[in-house]
DNA sequence: ACACGCATATCGTTGAACAATAGCTATCAG
DNA sequence: CTGATAGCTATTGTTCAACGATATGCGTGT
């Protein structure tokens, strides 16, 4: 990756930051941000914090509640359906009418690779963070900005919602060897049976998280 | 409407407000944003204004440049090709999958007779409004939260587009039947011819709005 | 146990200040 | 006359201090 750190403006970099510690578990879901502490945490002034927040807030991995502050954001379970839903029409979409031989196909197959290494390996989150970046890859087949960014505005609410899991092997395995398969359709030209698998993959995950997800939080 | 004017708070009002002009033609692509200037204009404090540039930049209406201040977005061939990408795939899904007898079924409607009304009196510019609103219904159908914003944001960009453009009875007259023609197809409970047809809509729209532009502004 | 009212810390917003820099302008060499 | 260079200036980027507004917690009383 290249290293924008110095480059980008203060506000940029300390959104940039407070995405990294919600990704890492740093900060947890339903945690309020205190603007003088995170500020003087971050090395920037209130105003200066305020601008990330409001990027991260309309990227709805922030809440704000009005005179009471802003929170990590805690997706509940319409947050969840409303994110498979647009997964299932963005990513069906993408991978069905994909031209053959899109660049994306190289970032599908590294991210398939580099899942089963650290499937072998038993590290589960990585596995995760490859699956996503899978998906990520079939969104790239629309060559879409707006989608892409969309997607990975998505991804990051959904990680958040992972967080609020435990068994991360539970969450991530099952679908390394449905990547595989997805992917092996793709290669073989078969678009519109790798959309069907892909939806069907889908909707598994989407039960599964569900799942686990009302079984952890009530309501 | 509702009115949320009061309870909102400055930044989002202020952010409201320059969407207002950015619409009715206020504030015209290209031009730069004082942040003094404009923040005495609208009753807010610099830093407060600088906020609200925050959310819009992230909409993609208005576009930073380090050091030199904020502009209104000028949306090129590449912003026009990406949205009607993103539509194709949006409109085309919620469309062709929805299920019948859905409440934005009713806002269709409204929107095809507001846009024969206003054709009828000659007004193109309300033409235009009445259809960005059918096809908004049209995303309503997916009941996502998510895609309905991503719609939102889009129209935002493409009506700044079309404000590039004169001409807006060329622009917005072929529409309003063939919406009708959409609409009757849907009622008809024929999903995917009605699906099938938004397509062809949306491959000629563009390729109108394409023409228009690049004979307006060269490169 | 519950409702009510107060206290306080935090948010929301402003204004002023200063460093950094992009863009203009005037100067000057060729 | 053209082009490059250096300096000026207005605007942005960022911080700090201040003050009103209000959500929340605590204590009181019933």
């Amino acid at each position: 990756m290249a290293e924008p750190e110095d480059s980008a403006s203060r506000a940029d970099r300390a959104a940039g930051d407070i995405r990294s510690l919600l990704i890492s578990g740093g900060l947890v879901p339903g945690q309020r941000l205190s603007e003088t502490a995170l500020g003087e945490t971050l090395g920037v002034s209130r105003n200066t914090l305020r601008e990330a927040f409001r990027e991260l807030t309309s990227e709805r991995l922030l809440t704000r509640r009005p005179h009471a502050g802003v929170f990590v954001a805690v997706p509940g379970l319409s947050s969840i359906i409303d994110i498979y839903r647009v997964r299932r029409i963005v990513e069906g979409q993408a991978l069905g009418t994909a031209s053959p031989g899109h660049p994306a196909g190289a970032r599908m197959h590294t991210a398939v690779e580099s899942a089963a290494d650290s499937a072998a390996a038993g590290d589960w989150v990585a596995v995760g963070t490859a699956n996503m970046e899978f998906h990520s890859a079939i969104v790239a087949l629309a060559d879409s900005v707006r989608l892409d960014r969309l997607y990975a505005n998505i991804s990051a609410e959904l990680r958040l919602a992972f967080g609020l899991l435990d068994d991360p092997e539970y969450l991530h395995r099952p679908y390394v060897e449905r990547n595989t398969h997805v992917l092996g359709l793709y290669d073989g030209g078969d678009s519109a049976g790798a959309a069907a698998a892909l939806d069907a993959y889908l909707v598994h995950s989407e039960r599964t998280v569900l799942a686990a997800y009302s079984r952890r939080i009530p309501r």
